[in-house]
DNA sequence: GCCGTTTTCGGCCCGACTGTTTTCAGTCG
């Protein structure tokens, strides 16, 4: 079962919400959110813990602990019941559409009834919040926009939300006796950004026990078809899982199919078709006579249709049934691969682990080398000083000596003005060993004005790295506008790596945007810009994501030897 | 509600931007 730490966190964050559309105090409705914060990224499962253990989590008190315990033992806490019978659940949601805050939220529902988001947007057509204070026309537009953006996130779930969810039932599956063979398919396993429905398909030649067990399974709140090949599901978390059964003998065709993508699958199959062959779930058949020719495993499918065996991430018919034709697949990278992490943070700046725990967990990956790259000081809600980043270093530096096999590098993420110019004076960016800069604030500058800045953060011969180029989070803010042929251009001729952020709201670049910018000979970076021990593991997205973009570890600075990796940083410096 | 201490209270993420306002509240990062 997963951890308890994230059931423990929503609570406290739902709590810490409800707290500021009541209109608590300020500060108390943030303890409950940091606290949130904490738990979810602390290392240790919270559901082994008691409640004094509890209490040793960072910004827990005795307060919050007694809440965490209490969730732990009945599911909920008191506290919490009483603000969900106070504010409906659909306010709430209104609070969380982008533009609009808890404040907002709460005097649409006192002055005007509105409950959830179909009222709101009717409030809106209908003209009744004309004369609201606080909303003219302006802000009735924002509203749209920021209705419709949630909307395009829709139903779907981020990428790592649904892979939790499916490791755990794919584990369970696994155990029942009868079980051959259990994976998920579908665009999980293609490791799409966002997940529409979890395809798990396992290989049996009984199917009875399996769905049996599906059904049962704790996740499930609702069965919505139960049938002897396939049983669909949702989860308690709202996700609709499908379980397929198949017989052993034609787990290959079968993985194949229900791996898609639906384009792929059209392309495969009409190579097979002008082979006088026939592709199914069931196997690849002599489409005269119907034989069976191959089905037991995707390789051999592939393999007698003269095609090389294609990787999930590319299955998206942009062009890779061609290459697999031709053996010109790249070899993809893999988390494996990744020699270091050049982007996390620390509790100097918004991480909530200390220098030494993320130091001791990246260590724990084996990292050869790793960098601690906290805000600089013009994200002023950080606080960052030149005091305490050169206070930082020192501290690193002496870390140093108790991980005599991971380099440690002392980084900075720096934030790119509208300029384009970054927070520190060149002598000062010079100190670090690596600087990462980004886009955190500014989003609706015209292109031009965001190309012309994102070029000249390629061009400071101190930025090595350009983190989360579009600062899209989905569902939450558009990507800013770019001319991505520029940006991509100065990144390959000033020896600037793009970032393929791994945080699963940003997975940033995206895909398209990897293979884009590899065509303009691009060097990249495969990122956690993790907040929390725990999410040093968001590489793993990034990861996907970077296959997707069809990256070889020869295009990611952080699979090569530190030697080779340093020389880039290097070149930089000299060459700008 | 948490935390640190010049410790049992007082400060806590602060400044910019937006849209509304006519001096500011709400939202965001």
């Amino acid at each position: 079962m997963a951890r308890a730490n994230g059931r423990v966190a929503a609570l406290l964050h739902e709590y810490a919400e409800l707290l500021a559309i009541v209109g608590s105090d300020a500060f108390k409705a943030r303890a409950y959110e940091k606290a949130a914060r904490a738990v979810a990224g602390h290392h240790e499962d919270v559901g082994g813990m008691d409640e004094a253990a509890i209490r040793s989590i960072p910004n827990v008190g005795k307060s919050i602990a007694g809440k965490a315990a209490e969730i732990l033992r009945d599911g909920t806490f008191q506290g919490l019941e009483d603000l969900r019978a106070e504010v409906p659940e659909g306010v709430r949601q209104l609070a969380a559409i982008p533009t609009l805050g808890p404040k907002k939220a709460l005097m649409l529902y006192r002055e005007r009834g509105v409950s959830d988001v179909e009222g709101l947007l009717d409030a809106v057509n209908t003209g009744k919040l004309r004369g609201l204070r606080g909303f003219g026309p302006k802000t009735e537009q924002n509203i749209l926009a920021g209705v419709s953006l949630m909307r395009r996130a829709g139903e779907r779930v981020p990428l790592n939300v649904a892979l939790k969810v499916a490791e755990e039932i794919v584990a369970a599956i696994s155990e029942i006796p009868g079980c051959e063979r259990c994976t998920y398919a579908g665009s999980l396993r293609r490791g799409r950004e966002t997940i529409g429905d979890i395809d798990i398909l396992a290989a049996a030649s009984d199917s009875t026990p399996l769905m049996e067990r599906f059904v049962d399974l704790p996740q499930v709140a609702e069965v919505i078809a139960h049938g002897d090949t396939k049983t669909s599901v949702r989860t308690y978390a709202g996700l609709q899982v499908d379980l397929r059964v198949v017989p052993p003998e034609c787990w290959g065709a079968a993985l194949q199919y229900f791996t898609g993508s639906k384009a792929h699958n059209v392309r495969v199959r009409e190579i097979a078709v002008r082979q006088g062959l026939k592709l199914s779930e069931y196997g690849l058949f002599d489409a005269e006579s119907g034989a069976l020719l191959v089905a037991d495993t995707e390789r051999a499918v592939y393999e007698r249709l003269g095609l090389a065996w294609i990787p999930p991430t590319l299955r998206e018919d942009w062009g890779e049934v061609a290459a697999a034709a031709k053996d010109e697949l790249p070899t993809l990278v893999e988390v494996k691969d990744l020699r270091g992490d050049l982007h996390s943070h620390t509790d100097l700046t918004d991480g909530v682990a200390t220098l030494e725990d993320m130091v001791a967990a990246a260590a724990a990956r084996g990292y050869e080398y790793y960098a601690v790259t906290d805000h600089a000081p013009d994200l002023t809600m950080q606080r960052m000083t030149l005091d305490k980043a050169r206070e930082q270093r020192e501290r690193l530096r002496e870390l140093q000596q108790r991980y005599p096999d991971m380099r440690l590098l002392h980084g900075s993420e720096l934030n790119i003005a509208a300029d384009g110019s970054v927070d520190w004076p060149e002598e000062i960016l010079a100190e670090f060993d690596v600087c990462v800069a980004s886009v955190h604030h500014q989003f609706r500058l015209s292109a031009a004005e965001q190309t012309r800045r994102l070029i000249r953060a390629c061009e400071n011969p101190r930025v090595h790295v350009i983190g989360h180029l579009t600062g899209r989070r989905m569902g939450r803010r558009d990507p800013i506008d770019l001319d991505f042929d520029a940006v991509f251009a100065a990144a390959a001729r000033t020896g600037t790596a793009l970032e393929v952020n791994g945080g699963p709201q940003r997975l940033d670049l995206k895909d398209e945007h990897v293979r884009w910018a590899r065509r303009h000979g691009v060097r990249f970076t495969i990122d956690s810009d993790a907040h929390s021990t725990t999410q040093l593991e968001y590489v793993r997205y990034a990861t996907l994501t970077a296959q997707r973009g069809g990256l070889t570890s020869d295009e990611v600075i952080n699979t090569w030897s530190y030697q080779r990796f340093s020389e880039f940083l290097e070149r930089k410096r000299s060459a700008s």
